[in-house]
This record gives C-alpha cells, sequence and structure tokens, in this order.
RNA sequence: GCUCCGUUCGUCUAGGGGUCAGGACGCCAGGUUUUCAUCCUGGUAACACGGGUUCAAAUCCCGUACGGAGUACCA
C-alpha cells in the first residue's frame, strides 16, 4: 500500500467549529495511527466568504489541541502552496483540459438567466436535460463561443456530467452508497472570477499532494459523486483516494445540528478557543476559556461518534491513535453531551499533576486576587483539584484560600454553631496559637486533643473551624487546609469567625 | 419536492442470527468522609413501527414513520 496522507481542509470563514476540530481529530488519529502525514490545506477560494483572522484561529485551534502538522501554509512541505488561493493559476489549467477533453464546456448563462430558469421551473438543474437549452458552449458554434470568450465575455466551465452511468461510492464508514448520474447537475468547475469551486479545486489539490484518504463531514457525501466524475475525467481513478463521511454533531436537545447559537443559548462552548467577530453575537468564549483542559476536549470529540469497543474511555491522544479506527466510526449524528464533555475534564484535572495544574490555574487566580506564592498554589490545587470540573472552579470553590470569607453560610450557623460552646471554642484559638508545628498532622492531634479535653465531639468542633475558615460546609479536610493556610491566617480567621457566629445568633434571638 | 444517509436506555454507545441486550454520562438510593468532592455498592432506563425470511431476528430483506444532509458562480 503506498503511503498515508490525509488532509484537513477548512475554510476561513471565521471561528473552526467544534466539529472540524473533531474532523481535524480523526484525521490526525488516522494519519498518526497509520503512519501517515496530516496535511493542513486552507480552501480560500471563495474571495466574499474569507474572514480576516480565520486562518490563524484554525492554526491556534489546532496547535492547542496538539494535532501537531505535517504539512501546511506556514509549515512548509513537498507539495505546497498549502492556500489554494495561491494555487489559483494550476485550477484554470485543470479546468482548461476538461474542456479539452469534452469532460466539460463553457456556460455564459447569467446569475439572471439561472434566476429566471428556476423560477420556470421550481425543480430546475442544470444538467443532462437543460443544458441543451442554456447558453453555453454545447449549443453555440465554436466560432460564437471563441468570440464570447475572446471579448472576455463572463463565463464559467461547468462539468459535463455523463448519462446513464452507476457512481458507486465506497465509503468506509458508511458502505456502499450510489449515485445515479442522471441524477447529477452540470456543477460549475472555474467561478466567473477565475477561481474553482470547492469541487475543483479539492479533486485537483487532493491528487497533486497524493491524498490517500479523505475524512470529511457527512455534508459532503451527495457531492462525492461529482468528485468520482471528476477523478474518472481527468483519468485519475486509479489513485482515487479512498473516503470517510463522519456523522454529523448534533445539537443537546432539540433538531439538527450544532451551530453557533446553540453555544449562546446552552450557555456551552462549541468553538475550541474564543473569538472576536466584532459584533456580541458573534464573540463568544471557547473550550479553552471555559476551562477545558485540550486533551479533555479531544477525549470527548473522539467518543462522539467513535469508539474503540473497548470499555476504556480515558485515552491519551497516543493510546487514541493506536486504538482509531475508521471502521468503528458510526453512521448516526451525534447528540452533544455536555455532561459528559463536563466528566472527561474532571477525570483529566484529577489526573494532571500539582505541577501542570499550577501552571493553568496561575492565569485565572491572578485574573481574580493578583500574585500568588507558587507554593501555595501547588498545594492549592493538591487540595482543590478533586472538586475541579473545569479550571475557574478552583477559583469558585476555592476563593476562601486567597481572600478573607467574606460570606458565611447562615443556614449552616444556626444548625452548627452552639453559643454555650462558644467560650471553649474561643480558648482553643488560643492553644492552636501557641502549635509550634503547624502541619496538619500536628493541627489533628492537637484538635482531638482539645476535644477530649473539652468534651466535645467531632461534629460541633469540625463545622466551626470550617465555617469560620472558609464560610461553607464544603471544601477540603479542614488540617490541610489549615496547614495550608498558616497559623496566622488561620488564627485571625476564627477569631472574626467565632465572634461572627456568636453576634448572628443574638442577632436571631433578638429577633 | 427530488437525491443520498441514518434510527439500541434521556445522552454517548457495545452487540452484526440463539446475550438475563453490556458499559459510560446523567439521575436516584446506600456506604466511606468532620463537610463537599473523590471512591465503592446498588437502582432507573433502550432494540422506532409494520410485514416478511428463519427452528430462532435488535441483528438479514421490504415497507412505513421519524430524523439528518445535499440540492449556489459557498465550502
Amino acid at each position: 500500500m503506498s503511503k498515508i496522507r490525509v488532509r484537513f481542509a477548512p475554510s476561513p470563514t471565521g471561528a473552526l467549529h467544534i466539529g472540524g476540530v473533531r474532523t481535524a481529530l480523526y484525521n490526525y488519529l488516522f494519519a498518526k495511527k497509520e503512519g501517515g502525514t496530516f496535511i493542513l490545506r486552507i480552501e480560500d477560494t471563495d474571495q466574499t466568504r474569507y474572514v480576516p483572522g480565520a486562518e490563524k484561529y484554525i492554526m491556534e485551534a489546532l496547535e492547542w489541541a496538539g494535532l501537531k502538522l505535517d504539512e501546511g501554509p506556514g509549515i512548509g512541505g513537498e507539495h505546497g502552496p498549502y492556500r489554494q488561493s495561491e494555487r489559483k493559476a494550476l485550477y484554470g489549467e485543470y479546468a482548461k483540459k476538461l474542456v479539452d477533453s469534452g469532460h466539460a464546456y463553457y456556460a455564459f448563462d447569467t446569475p439572471e438567466d439561472l434566476a429566471k430558469a428556476r423560477e420556470e421551473h421550481p425543480n430546475f438543474k442544470y444538467g443532462i436535460m437543460t443544458r441543451i437549452v442554456m447558453k453555453n458552449s454545447l449549443t453555440m458554434s465554436a466560432e460564437e463561443v471563441q468570440q464570447k470568450l475572446d471579448a472576455g465575455e463572463p463565463s464559467v466551465i461547468r462539468l459535463k456530467v455523463p448519462a446513464d452511468e452507476a457512481i458507486l461510492i465506497n465509503d468506509i464508514v458508511r458502505g456502499e452508497v450510489t449515485f445515479q448520474s442522471n441524477e447529477l447537475d452540470d456543477k460549475v468547475m472555474l467561478k466567473g472570477d477565475g477561481m474553482p469551486t470547492y469541487h475543483l479545486a479539492n479533486i485537483v489539490d487532493d491528487h497533486l499532494m497524493e491524498i490517500s484518504h479523505v475524512i470529511r463531514g457527512e455534508e459532503w457525501l451527495t457531492s462525492t459523486a461529482h468528485h468520482v466524475l471528476l477523478y474518472r475525467a481527468f483519468g485519475w481513478e486509479d489513485t482515487m483516494p479512498k473516503f470517510s463521511h463522519l456523522p454529523l454533531i448534533l445539537k443537546p436537545t432539540g433538531k439538527g445540528k450544532l451551530s453557533k447559537r446553540d453555544g449562546a443559548k446552552l450557555g456551552i462552548p462549541v468553538f475550541p478557543l474564543s473569538w472576536d467577530g466584532g459584533t456580541p453575537e458573534n464573540t463568544f468564549d471557547g473550550f479553552r476559556e471555559f476551562g477545558f483542559l485540550p486533551e479533555a476536549m479531544l477525549n470527548f470529540l473522539a467518543f462522539l461518534g467513535w469508539n474503540p469497543g473497548t470499555e476504556q474511555e480515558i485515552f491519551t491522544k497516543e493510546e487514541l491513535a493506536a486504538v482509531f479506527d475508521l471502521e468503528k466510526v458510526g453512521k448516526s449524528g451525534a447528540k452533544f453531551d455536555y455532561d459528559k464533555a463536563k466528566w472527561f475534564n474532571q477525570q483529566y484535572i484529577m489526573e494532571k499533576d500539582d505541577d501542570a495544574l499550577v501552571e493553568m490555574v496561575t492565569p485565572i487566580i491572578k485574573e481574580h486576587h493578583g500574585e500568588v506564592d507558587a507554593d501555595f498554589l501547588k498545594g492549592f490545587v493538591g487540595l482543590m483539584k478533586e472538586r475541579a470540573t473545569l479550571l475557574p472552579d478552583f477559583w469558585t470553590a476555592g476563593s476562601y484560600f486567597f481572600k478573607d470569607v467574606e460570606e458565611f453560610d447562615l443556614k449552616s450557623i444556626r444548625k452548627r454553631w452552639k453559643p454555650e460552646n462558644s467560650p471553649k471554642m474561643k480558648a482553643f484559638i488560643g492553644a492552636i496559637n501557641g502549635l509550634e508545628n503547624f502541619d496538619a498532622a500536628s493541627i489533628e492531634t492537637a484538635i482531638h486533643a482539645f476535644m477530649e479535653k473539652e468534651e466535645l465531639g467531632m461534629g460541633v468542633v469540625m463545622p466551626a473551624l470550617r465555617l469560620a475558615l472558609t464560610g461553607t460546609m464544603k471544601g477540603p479536610s479542614v488540617f490541610d487546609m489549615m496547614s495550608l493556610l498558616g497559623k496566622q491566617r488561620v488564627v485571625e480567621r476564627l477569631e472574626k469567625g467565632f465572634q461572627y457566629f456568636d453576634d448572628y445568633k443574638a442577632s436571631l434571638d433578638q429577633a
């Protein structure tokens, strides 16, 4: 078998959708599995839809996701250039070859002509049945055609779809799919502006770049028939790539494919990175800003439409590449399951080592609080990592590690704070202050001794400490927290907290 | 409308003639824990429908319904 070469070929029309990231991922995994080459090709043949910054976004998104490219714009490779706009001349030549070999023809119909035809015949299709009545090189004399061409009249080149041919596609994920050529229209190959359409550019480039496998979204399945015809017309059928059409990613609820609007409506990320489109509706956060780890996103995405057939769910990128199999990709659309995405993220956060986590959490803490000591942060993430689903949870669930408690869980105070124990508890603060070693074990020993001496149970001491320290009943081990917070802060918070509890209880009695 | 594709717990899915239809997320209950989270145990819940073929169908065939994609000088 010849060399495996796959390409991810997005169009730079805006932020790269998460479905596109999955397509890139499957291409990447397949390439790695087979020891092949993963290529990025920018399909920017539509000048009207080109969005500045989109190509950069695509590159950054792939980089963040860890999908390293072997060839592509800015990376290089033997088969460049990798931007279709830089290959324009090539497509014109190939389109002309198609005309010369009788597989395509010039058409001079204006947009108005076409609109009129569609209006008169609701099911109008520029094809086998209709091309004989349109303005094209099939219905005009050679002289007339040449004259129009010489005069620079606007024209396109259309594929001349042959009659009565069956087109069988052997799709790796969908099996055999058959089309009848008579149902197909004469698609435009070369547009009026001299740029190719997707179809022409795609086939020419895949051939020239020696692409062995085309792995793309299901939306391309129908037009694959045209693509096969094109390979035949060029005489490239022998080296035609194998096709795999991936199922779509669907909305979490309701119908249809996942859209940008779902992101805003449901408060979920549908893009890998943030994007500033200039308007509020076109500006949003991505998986990264929501606090996902790239490997968690990848793992989640990999399982949307594919699974290894075993019960393992957590995979590194390398493990995925080792077991990935296009044959095991599903045929039906997969709904975007945000709960599952978050579960993956939580798993990855728990597994991350503390140093790596510090690096990821530092910017978040800085944003809310400012500079923090690195050792303190390391202790902090160690205590909190089992309690965070998304990176920002480290702050929202652990802000009390950095700033004094501003709000107390009043309900818990009512339930847990007994004013009659107050003198004993306050006296205990002194004992803590006298502690020489402030490690968790020493603190624990001291607290147990205190409870025994004062005949107070776990249930009254621990909640009181926790509440005074953090304001809430949730969080890591009290001993660990005290040790990390340090004696001075602990003493301050306990004094302040216990006093607050007393005052609060008293105010309740008055009312 | 036409063409193509699809349909197993709420969701992601395993299973491809004989399974108590398995796992994961979610949810519920219990255990562990000073609390929360983690972890552990258990529970909940599915073969779209109708016909065939077969001793036997979730699995093969046909039809219906529903869903999706495509139907541009967009990709």
